[in-house]
DNA sequence: CTCTCATTGCGTCAGTGGGG
DNA sequence: CCCCACTGACGCAATGAGAG
């Protein structure tokens, strides 16, 4: 069907969108609150020569915070490779103060460095072929600095859904029926959706051994009452899935403004620097 | 107003990796 | 090896925006 293809595109914006909606909102929120925390912490340690005027500008390490220093490698014309590290920044949404930044030049030529990249090249093609959950990244951004709430669980406050249903009752399960309409449980437990008859927890409920069930109807309800499990179990984490990744999705936008922020803050002062070092010709 | 297209969110399936 | 959580992919429905 073309709707495949439709499909197919609309995942692809999703991956597409931070960088795109970024450059729209550049001189938005996010930077405006970028702006005042970071004047205070910047520090470079430029030569007065070789001052870009168009940098190259790539994320390593990710970009996701995955516990390590983020690190912006400015690549200027004249071969010198600036290297902002920013320590990881829990939480962007929620608190916008840069850490710290550490400016550092270094030069074409360090051989330890060339291998460092490679290395660096390495873990970072290990990293992105082996992407950690949405969970896993966030709970780092958030852990990396104390402090900061973390993301995880205790979002549910936010909407309602209990970290683990099968151990939880369940707030407001939403039950879908034959007809397609939504019906409410309130707080009955998970199990108990399709045998509203049984009082027992749910771990009873799955100890009933397939060999105590000799009726072919029991094996079938049984059968059943698990896959509805499952189905609702899956549902419930494919919500939280999908938030998770939302969630992941601004932090990455958040970041990419803040990178951006700080690429054109030290372009302005390698600017600076360059009119200061130069000589005088008058 | 109607139609078309894009976007968003949901439920489900299938695959994968981690833990017991 | 099995179970479970997680997530990509897919299909579907609802909704909004723009064009006619």
């Amino acid at each position: 069907m073309s709707k495949c293809g439709r499909k197919k595109c609309i995942k692809t914006n999703l991956r597409q969108m931070t960088m795109e909606t970024i450059e729209s909102q550049q001189d938005g929120s996010v930077t405006a609150s970028v702006a005042e925390n970071e004047s205070a912490h910047m520090q470079t340690q430029t030569g007065p020569n070789s001052i870009p005027t168009l940098a190259q500008v790539s994320v390593a390490g990710s970009g996701t915070g995955r516990g390590s220093p983020a690190v912006t490698v400015v690549q200027l014309p004249s071969g010198q490779t600036v290297h902002v590290i920013q320590t990881p920044q829990p939480s962007v949404i929620q608190s916008p103060q840069i850490q710290s930044v550490q400016v550092t030049t270094i030069t074409e030529t360090d051989e330890s460095a060339e291998s460092e990249g490679i290395i660096d090249c390495h873990k970072r093609r290990e990293i992105l072929s082996r992407r950690p959950s949405y969970r896993k990244i966030l709970n780092e951004l958030s852990s990396d600095v104390s402090g900061v709430p973390k993301i995880e669980e205790e979002k549910s406050e936010e909407e309602g859904t209990p970290p683990n249903i099968a151990t939880m009752a369940v707030p407001t399960s939403i039950y879908q029926t034959s007809t397609g309409q939504y019906t409410t449980t309130g707080d009955m437990p998970a199990y108990q959706i399709r045998a509203p008859t049984t009082a027992l927890p749910q771990g009873v409920v799955m100890a009933a051994s397939p060999g105590s069930l000799h009726n072919p109807q029991q094996l079938a309800e049984e059968a059943t009452r698990k896959r509805e499990l499952r189905l609702m179990k899956n549902r419930e984490a494919a919500k939280e899935c999908r938030r998770r990744k939302k969630e992941y999705v601004k932090c990455l936008e958040s970041r990419v403004a803040v990178l951006e922020v700080q690429n054109k803050k030290l372009i302005e002062e390698l600017e600076t620097l360059k009119d200061i070092c130069s000589p005088k010709t008058d």
